[in-house]
DNA sequence: GTTTTTGTTAATGTAAGGTTAAAAGCGAAG
DNA sequence: CTTCGCTTTTAACCTTACATTAACAAAAAC
C-alpha cells in the first residue's frame, strides 16, 4: 500500500506551469500522468486507474467541470482538486457541485498542494479500502455487475441498469442488511441534497423493487427517516 | 437521528464577527454554540457532543491550533475547520498539522463556508458507519437494534420503532435497572422541557411498555417524579 | 380531600414515502 | 438542425408513519 507509489492525472493546458507542476510532484514521489487538454484527459483517465485528479478549471475545448463531470460518470470516488485562476466563487461553488475535494486558487503556495494532496489521498484510503474494486455483487438469486451495468436473475437474460438505477443498487448493496443513509445516496450518487433531488431518488428506489420483485427473498426496506435498507431473506 | 440539527462549535473572539456568523449558521439550521475565546471553547468543547468545530486562529490567551491540539487529544474524529486571518503559508501547514479537515481565508464567502460544511460532515459521517456494536441491546428476552430500529422478541418477527420509541428506549436500557432520569430524556431527546414534551414522553413510555409486555420480567417503573427504570427480574 | 403527577387511548395535523405518468434533458443518428 | 430513444426530473395523488395534543382515569403526594 504505502510502498506504491500514488498516480495522479494533471490536466492542465498551460506547457510550462504544466511541465513544471508535473516535475515537482514526480519529485515528491507522485507518477503523474499529464494531458494537455480536456480531451486528452478523459482519454487518459480512461485507460488507467488514479488515486487523485487534479484538474485546471480554465481549458480550451472541454473546461475542468466537464471533464469533473464525465469522470464523475465513470467514477463516483476518485478525488479531485481543481485549480481555479482566480478566487471565483461560481467557480468553487460548481466545484463542489461535481464532486470536488478540494480547490486551490493560482497562483498557489507548493507545499500547500502537497499537503492537500496527502490529506486527500489519505482519506480515501481509509474510505475506500474495500469499496473502490467492488463491481460485482450477490443480491439474492441475482448478479449485479455494476461496470457493465447489469443484473441477472438466475442465470437468465440480463436487463440493463441506467446508471442511476446501477448506483443505487450498488450502494445498497455495499449496505447490505443495512443501513444505508438517504443522505449518503443523496451526497455520493446526486451530489446534492434538496426536496427533488430526494424524490428522484424514491422513484429510483420504486424501479430497483420493481427489478427485485423476481425474487420474493430480497426487499428493499425504509426506514423512515434515516433511509433503506436491501434486506436479503434467508 | 438524522432529522436532528447538527451542532457546531464555533470558537471566535471577535464578538461582531462571532454573532453574526452564529446567525447566519443557525439560519442555515445548525445548531450553534460560540465561544469567545479558546479557554471557553475547550469548556463547552468538553461538556457537549459536536459534529463540527470551526476555529479561529488569531485569538488571544489560547490560539486556534493550540485548541485544536486539545481537542485532538479528547476526540481524534470531530472535524475541525480553521478561519486564518491573511493567506499564511504556515498557518495553513500547521492547521493540517493538527488535522485540520479545511481552512478558510478570512474575508471568505458564506456560501462556500456552508457548502464545506455541509461536505466535511458528509464526509465524516460515510467514514463513521460501521461501529454497529454500539447500537445493539439485550433487554430480557429483547434484542434491541438501535441503529436499524427494531425490537425483537425471542428471534421472531422484529417490531419496527418509531425514532422517539427507539431514543427512548435505548436510553432506558443505558441505564438498565437505574434511574433515568425525566430531565435527562427530555434535553437529549426532545432537546426542550415544558409540560408538553413532557406528555409526550408519557405517551411514549406507554407504548414502549405495550411493546415490552411480551416478556413479564421486563418492566418500565416510574420513580414519582424524578423518571423511570428499565428493570429486569430475574 | 385536593392537587400534582402519571397512565392510557384516541384524534389530529404534518411530513415522508410509494407510485405512476408526463415533461424535460440529452446524446446519437439521420 | 431535427428526430429518436433513453434517462432523469418534476408533478400529482395517495398511503403510511410519526409526534403532539387533548381528554379522562388512576396513583401518589400532601
Amino acid at each position: 500500500m504505502e510502498d506504491q507509489k500514488k498516480r495522479i492525472l494533471l490536466v492542465e493546458d498551460d506547457p510550462n506551469f504544466g511541465t513544471v507542476l508535473k516535475d515537482y510532484l514526480m519529485m515528491n514521489d507522485y507518477e503523474v500522468t499529464h494531458a494537455k487538454n480536456g480531451m486528452e484527459g478523459f482519454e487518459k483517465f480512461k485507460k488507467d486507474d488514479f488515486d487523485l485528479c487534479i484538474l485546471d478549471v480554465m481549458m480550451p475545448y472541454k473546461d475542468g467541470f466537464t471533464l469533473a463531470k464525465e469522470i464523475r460518470e465513470k467514477n463516483t470516488d476518485v478525488p479531485i482538486i481543481f485549480l481555479t485562476a482566480k478566487t471565483m466563487k461560481e467557480d468553487v461553488l460548481r466545484g463542489y457541485k461535481v464532486g470536488a475535494d478540494d480547490y486551490l486558487n493560482k497562483p498557489f503556495d507548493s507545499e500547500v498542494l502537497l499537503m492537500k494532496i496527502k490529506a486527500i489521498i489519505q482519506r480515501k484510503a481509509t474510505e475506500t479500502i474495500s469499496d473502490s474494486k467492488q463491481f460485482e455483487f450477490k443480491i439474492g438469486g441475482f448478479d449485479l455487475n455494476s461496470k457493465l451495468r447489469f443484473l441477472r436473475f438466475n442465470g437468465g437474460e440480463p436487463v440493463k441498469l441506467s446508471p442511476k438505477e446501477n448506483e443505487l443498487l450498488r450502494l445498497l448493496a455495499l449496505h447490505e442488511n443495512d443501513l444505508m443513509p438517504r443522505e449518503l445516496a443523496l451526497t455520493k450518487i446526486w451530489r446534492d441534497d434538496n426536496y427533488f433531488t430526494s424524490r428522484s431518488m424514491d422513484v429510483y428506489i420504486a424501479k430497483l423493487r420493481k427489478y427485485l420483485k423476481l425474487d420474493e427473498k430480497v426487499e428493499i426496506l425504509n426506514i423512515h427517516g434515516e433511509g433503506f435498507r436491501l434486506v436479503i431473506n434467508t
